[in-house]
DNA sequence: CCTAGATCGTTCGTATACGAACGATCACCG
DNA sequence: CGGTGATCGTTCGTATACGAACGATCTAGG
C-alpha cells in the first residue's frame, strides 16, 4: 500500500524526511490553533491559557504553594513565577505565608480572581468546541486517550 | 457508563471543569514532552526544533524568502525573523537579495548548515520514536490524521 | 545539635510566539 | 503616471518556556 520511500530514494533516512509527516509538527500546529482560539474567545478578559490554567487549579484546591501550582499546571518554577506575578499584579490572586515552611509561598484566588474565572469558565466550552470542530466524536475520544498516554 | 457530572454537581458547567479532561491541556503536555525529547537528542548540536524545521524546509526548497519560510514552518514574521538571525549568526544559512523584490530576503543553506542538518536528520527518527513510544501503531496513524485535521 | 543534601522561589540568559506600528517597496487601478 | 492598498522585514512590548546559579530554609543523619 505505502511504498517505502527509503527504498525508492536511497538508504539515507534524510531523503524521505518531510516536516508535514512529523507528529511534532502537527502537535505544534494543533496546539497553536488551540491557543489562537482561546485568545479569541477570551480576548476581552485579557487572560492567557496559562493564566486560566493556574486560576482553575487554584479554584479547585483553594490554596497551594507556587511551585506545586506549577507542577499541577505543567509549568516549571521559573515560568509559574512570572505567571503568578502577573496575576498578583492584577489582584486576581494573593500571597499567603506558609506557616510550616518559610521558603514557600501559598497562592490563593481573590474574589475578583474568582469572578473573572467564573466568566472565563462560562466560555471555555466554546474554545474546546472550536478546537475539536474538525473532528468526529470517535476521533476526539481517541485523540484525548492517545495524548494522555504521551503526556 | 460515564455519569454526567453536571447532573450530579449542578447546572454550572464550571463545576465539572477539570484541567485534566481538556484537549488543550494534553496537547500542550504532549508537545512539551516532544520538545524535551528533541532537545535531549540534539543537545550537542545546539539546535532547537524550530531551527531544525527551518533548515529542513531550506534543504527541500533550496531558497525561499524569509516570510515564506515562516509560513511553511508555522512561524509568523516576527518569530521567523529571530530564528533566521540566529541561524545566520552561526553561518548555517546565508542571505541573498531577491532580484525581483527589493523588500524580500532570500534565505539559503550554507555548507555548514547542510552538514549540521545531515547530522540532525540522522537522529530525528529517535525523537519521533521516543515521542510516540507510549502508543501503538494504530494510535499513531489515528493521532496524526486527527492532528492534521485540527492544524 | 549540626552539617550535607534537597527544596523553595528569584533572577539571568536565551529562544520562541505574536500583535502592532513602522518604513520601504510593490502591484494595480484609474 | 500617480496614488492607494497590500506585502516585506524590523522593532517593541508582553508572555511563555526552561536551564542554571543563587540565597534561604528545611530535612535527615549522625
Amino acid at each position: 500500500m505505502k511504498p517505502d520511500l527509503r527504498t525508492i530514494q536511497g538508504n539515507d533516512p534524510a531523503d524521505s524526511y518531510r516536516l508535514e509527516d512529523q507528529v511534532g509538527y502537527w502537535l505544534r500546529r494543533a496546539y497553536q490553533r488551540h491557543m489562537a482560539i482561546f485568545a479569541g474567545v477570551m480576548s476581552d478578559l485579557d487572560l492567557t491559557s496559562m493564566q486560566f490554567a493556574a486560576l482553575v487549579k487554584l479554584r479547585e484546591l483553594k490554596a497551594v504553594s507556587q511551585t506545586e501550582l506549577g507542577r499541577l499546571t505543567g509549568m516549571d518554577r521559573a515560568t509559574i513565577s512570572g505567571v503568578v506575578a502577573r496575576l498578583k499584579r492584577r489582584d486576581l490572586v494573593l500571597y499567603k505565608p506558609d506557616p510550616l515552611d518559610k521558603r514557600s509561598r501559598i497562592i490563593a484566588l481573590t474574589s475578583s480572581g474568582e469572578a473573572l474565572l467564573a466568566d472565563a469558565m462560562q466560555r471555555i466550552g466554546r474554545v474546546t468546541e472550536q478546537t475539536l470542530e474538525p473532528t468526529s466524536a470517535a476521533e476526539r475520544e481517541s485523540l484525548l486517550a492517545t495524548l494522555q498516554k504521551m503526556g
